[in-house]
DNA sequence: GAGTGGTCTAGACCACTGT
DNA sequence: CAGTGGTCTAGACCACTCC
């Protein structure tokens, strides 16, 4: 016996594959899928909620649903590092050029929407212990989203964290307004004698969306986000700087290559 | 105004923090939870669809709704690969001892019950482009689940491809009563003298499972899944090997170096 | 058979959007 | 204002599980 709110999905999802509507076009209000498909509407509204957390389309409170809008994708490999390492020590000029989301991304500087928040915070358990430092140090929180020009939602949600005294040394790096910074953090770092020694990357879960990373992130609630850990290691063995990542897992790809030695 | 199916479910997330059922203890009937919150049965409904998304609780038809018991965690470190190439040309006694799933998961061979499937199959467009060879090229397709004995879930699917003719030299890589193999992938490749120059893992996507994926991997459909694609690149710079693996988005978390060159 | 969650219905009312 | 999706209701019937 096949389930009604599955063959409709299933109905619906074939018809826009086929290109019935295009993308950004609205569907057929619940009313009149109600009356297509000779079904209640809580029948319909399972069918649309099936393909919404497919990503297939986007309902709007008040407006209708839409055919989703496929989305800039983001390829972030671990090559983007030593990218970033090679940059940090070339003149500004060079640096202001392209940055590791234009890297990512493929953009250039002019297709980008850039917003950075800075707070000074005091480190918790958790940060206190990834940094090696004491609960209660101060520390600058940076929060940051780059968009594509043309599209309401950003790459990703990035909240940053250095410790405060490392980087006093140089005002201007507990600045916002002098972001985006050309040559990114290494060439931040940099600027008060850190040189980088690796970045470990955690892959702390895969899960849904809260509600407010839904909406942040232009995603619909059903959908997945994976939470990305960064932490920047300097020659000394300290970990010097640390980051939470939000990335939406329909857009992200990363590419991680790990050699071997030889035999 | 708040939302009646919002309020219970941060209720009931409440009471299951605190304690006020064990995990794998059954909580009241949707019935029951209807009387108490004086709710309709639907909004009681809303409420633990949240709250299973959330991976925190989990529905059985016909008995009822359970609290969900912490499944064993999985680090996958990309240093698995080195540590895995290290042991290939290992004596037999010293490989059979421990894998890459042990080496993960903490857990001891004793504890691990190992599933492997073998099919015959022609390359499609996709991974005859992965490989490099011509579509149609004879595959071997690996299918594997390994699990811990205690659970019923395994740790990941994984579908691994092989170029048939580069392995056929060694009948035994053919066959799946061989497996587990003692000391995995990188030994099996070198007993047909292959040896691998680097691995590149890539996040395709992270997103819901579907119907079948949240079955075999012990999911609720709205949890989240990674698809971790694993090339194996041999010292002649072929792909050898690929893995398609489907990894639970909330028992897995990976790690991945990225050392940097010195200035 | 009793109890559980799964599917489906018909309809009320609310909140948001555009005119 | 009309049209849209969001919340909530009361209840029927089915499918699964266990006794």
């Amino acid at each position: 016996m096949p389930k009604a709110y599955e063959e409709i999905a299933d109905d619906l999802r074939r018809q826009i594959q086929a290109g019935k509507w295009q993308p950004g076009e609205r569907l057929p209000s619940e009313e009149e899928l109600r009356r297509t498909y000779d079904r209640g509407v809580p029948t319909i509204r399972q069918a649309l909620a099936e393909l919404e957390t497919e990503g297939l389309i986007d309902k709007r409170h008040g407006k209708g649903t839409f055919v989703r809008v496929p989305r800039r994708k983001v390829l972030r490999t671990n090559e983007r590092h030593q990218w970033e390492k090679d940059r940090a020590r070339q003149a500004e000029e060079v640096r202001a050029q392209t940055g590791v989301t234009e890297h990512d991304t493929g953009l250039t500087v002019n297709d980008l929407v850039f917003n950075a928040r800075f707070y000074e915070v005091e480190a918790g358990e958790e940060l206190a212990e990834a940094f090696g430092v004491p609960v209660g140090t101060a520390l600058v929180e940076r929060v940051y989203r780059t968009r594509y020009a043309r599209e309401p939602a950003p790459f990703n949600l990035t909240h940053s964290y250095l410790v405060r005294d490392l980087v006093a040394g140089n005002p201007d790096l507990l600045d916002e307004t002098k972001e985006p910074w050309p040559g990114g953090t290494q060439n931040q770092l940099h600027t008060v004698g850190i040189e980088l020694d690796r970045i470990v990357e955690e892959v702390i879960a895969a899960r849904p969306p809260t509600h407010e990373e839904a909406r942040e992130l232009g995603m619909s609630p059903g959908m997945a986000i994976i939470h990305l850990r960064k932490t920047c290691i300097d020659t000394d063995g300290r970990v010097v700087e640390l980051s939470d990542i939000t990335l939406p897992g329909d857009r992200t790809r990363m590419k991680f290559v790990t050699p071997l030695v030889r035999w």
